[in-house]
Parts: structure tokens; sequence; C-alpha cells
DNA sequence: TTTTATTTTCAAAAAAAACTGAAAAATTTA
DNA sequence: TAAATTTTTCAGTTTTTTTTGAAAATAAAA
């Protein structure tokens, strides 16, 4: 397979896996054409790379630097604005598990936390809603401590740390 | 707050959670509403609660049923089919995980294995494009193991296990 | 300042996803 | 067996999401 080919194929098939958990298509695949393009890229590029409106670019590249996957860059010379993204896929998936848990992990956490039935708390139904709502909060904090541990970590101390526990 | 408004918000605060992750909102919302209900409902109970149409409903149960997250309920006595969901969130993130990393991300997996340039391969470009799909390939296959490893252990083991390490 | 280049916005259009409801199929009861 | 009930299917409709493209805004150059 050749290079471009390859890439054609990856950006694809990151558009799909993307879209799978509800990113959109166009975004997921500038984010793949960003991540495998060896130099900065501005807005005609990806337009005609993507074959997608310049409307669509903007928005989705904006949306793509509030994730923190996406860096405006500074090119002397070059009057147009140039867009690279991280190319360590380790640093790209703790970004993507930060900029989750801030948006709606949180969120669901904190709306959880109000969430309680305080009448007639010795029925059964209203304990039981009670512990099943309960159970939800406590590992949605718990799946946020864990992302929060593994951002901070280093990727190799990380595994093996994780597999040491495992075996 | 009594139950019912409860339950009805945490239906909704579900459904919109899961739309935020690519499952569909009638899908979260019967998956949160068989969470909480005491006992199992059928299809005109979902119909009615939720106020969705029959053929919505089916669809929708059936879904969840190919998931694991849902199971149907013989009642004697019922000529009907009944419904319910597990209780238990731990089991329930367990039987998540499994399934979109059979769905999503074993695919993923076995795409990015057939993923790589063999033409001038001492060119740089090319160079720094195969490591960059083989980072993703990795850590695509690490994060598998990890779920193969939460799902198979316990719920307290897990978690104690882990803050030990993340110490 | 005026002109030119570039980026942003957003109403309208298109595409995709979700939903309905009635007919068909399947299942159960009589 | 036929009748009654329940479940499933899916073409057509509605809703939601995404995209376009041209105008407005911004920024840089002349």
């Amino acid at each position: 397979m050749n290079l471009d080919e390859a890439k054609k194929e990856f950006i694809a098939a990151w558009g799909s896996f993307g879209s799978k958990w509800g990113i959109n298509r166009t975004m997921a695949q500038i984010h793949a054409l960003l991540m495998v393009s060896h130099y900065p890229l501005n807005a005609d590029d990806v337009m005609e790379l993507l074959n997608v409106s310049r409307g669509n670019t903007n928005m989705n590249i904006r949306e793509l630097i509030n994730w923190g996957l996406v860096d405006r860059v500074i090119i002397s010379g070059e009057r147009k604005e140039f867009f690279t993204a991280e190319k360590d896929i380790w640093k790209v998936a703790k970004t993507i598990m930060r900029e989750r848990k801030r948006r709606e992990l949180e969120p669901l956490i904190d709306f959880l936390k109000d969430l309680k039935v305080n009448e007639d708390m010795q029925n059964e139904e209203v304990k039981t809603f009670n512990e099943t709502i309960k159970g939800i909060k406590e590992l949605s904090e718990q799946a946020g401590k864990t992302i929060d541990t593994i951002i901070k970590s280093d990727e190799h101390w990380f595994w093996n740390a994780f597999l040491k526990i495992m075996r």
C-alpha cells in the first residue's frame, strides 16, 4: 500500500469509528487528516483533501481546537492560518478522556448528587431506586478518579503498573 | 423529590447522556426505565410511559437484548412478553465495555493490522505514518486487554487493586 | 485610507437518523 | 382447526444533525 492510499483509508476509518462514539464524521476525519499529515495544513488544504465546504471546515477545526486536539500554527511569510494535531496517540487519548470527563461525566455526577427520593424511604421500591442511583454515582466518581490518574501518569509507568496489578 | 419525579428525571438524563456517546435517545431511555422499574414491564407499559410508538419500542428493546442489557421475562398467566434490566451498575458497565470492544475496538484493531505503508520505507513521512498507526494499534490492544481484565474482575477487588497501584 | 485576502457566521438545503403506524407474521387460546 | 392476541417489519414521515455557500466581519497589505 502506498502512503496516500493508506492515509485515505485511515481517515475514513477514523471518521466511522468516531461517529459510533458521538463525534461527527467530518470532525473525526479532519482530526485524522491532521494526525497523519507531515506538515501543518490550512483550511483550503482540508477543504480540498476531504471535499468539504469552507464553513464546515472552519466550524469543525474550531471545535477540534476547543477540544485541545488541534493547534493553530503560525508560519512566517504565510498569511493563512495553519493547523496541526498531536501525533502521540497516548497524549491524544488523555486529552479526549479529560474533555469527556469535564463535558459529560462531571455534569452527570452533579445531576446524580441531587437525585434522591426523600419521601417514604422505608418503601422497598424507593430503597432500590436510591441504591441504583447511588451505585451509578459511585461508579461515575470512580471512573473520574481513574481518568485523573491516567491523565497524570506517564504512559509506560501506567501500563506496567496496571499489568502488575492485574496479574 | 418523590419516586415518580425522580425516575422521570433519571430517564431523561440517561437518554441525554447516552446520546452523547452514540446511543439513540429512546434506547437509552428504555434502558433507564427498566433499570429503575421494580417490576418487569411489557411493550405497552414502555410505550405509555415514554410516549413512543410500538415499532420504536419493539426495535429498541430488541437492540437492548442484543447488547445483553435487557432480558425477556416469562410471567406465568401473562401472554405478553415482559422485560427487565440489570440494576447492578457494575455489571451493566462490564456488559457495555464488552460489547463496545467486540463491535468497535476489535474491528478497528483488525483494520489497523493491515494498514502499513510498505513502499519507500526509509522516507521520513512514511516512517512517521507507520509509527502513528502502530501507536494507535498498540493503544487499542492495550485498551482491549484492560477491558478483558475488568470484565473478569470482581468490582471491589478491581478498585482496591487499582487504588493501590495508583497511590 | 482603500483594496485584497482570509476567516467567521448563519439561514437555508441536504443528508442522516429516528420514529410512526398499519399490515403482515407469528404465537397462543379456544 | 379458526379466532384472538401479540410481535415484527418496514415504507413513508418527521425530526435532528450536518453541510453548504454566500454575505458579513476581520485582518493584512498596498
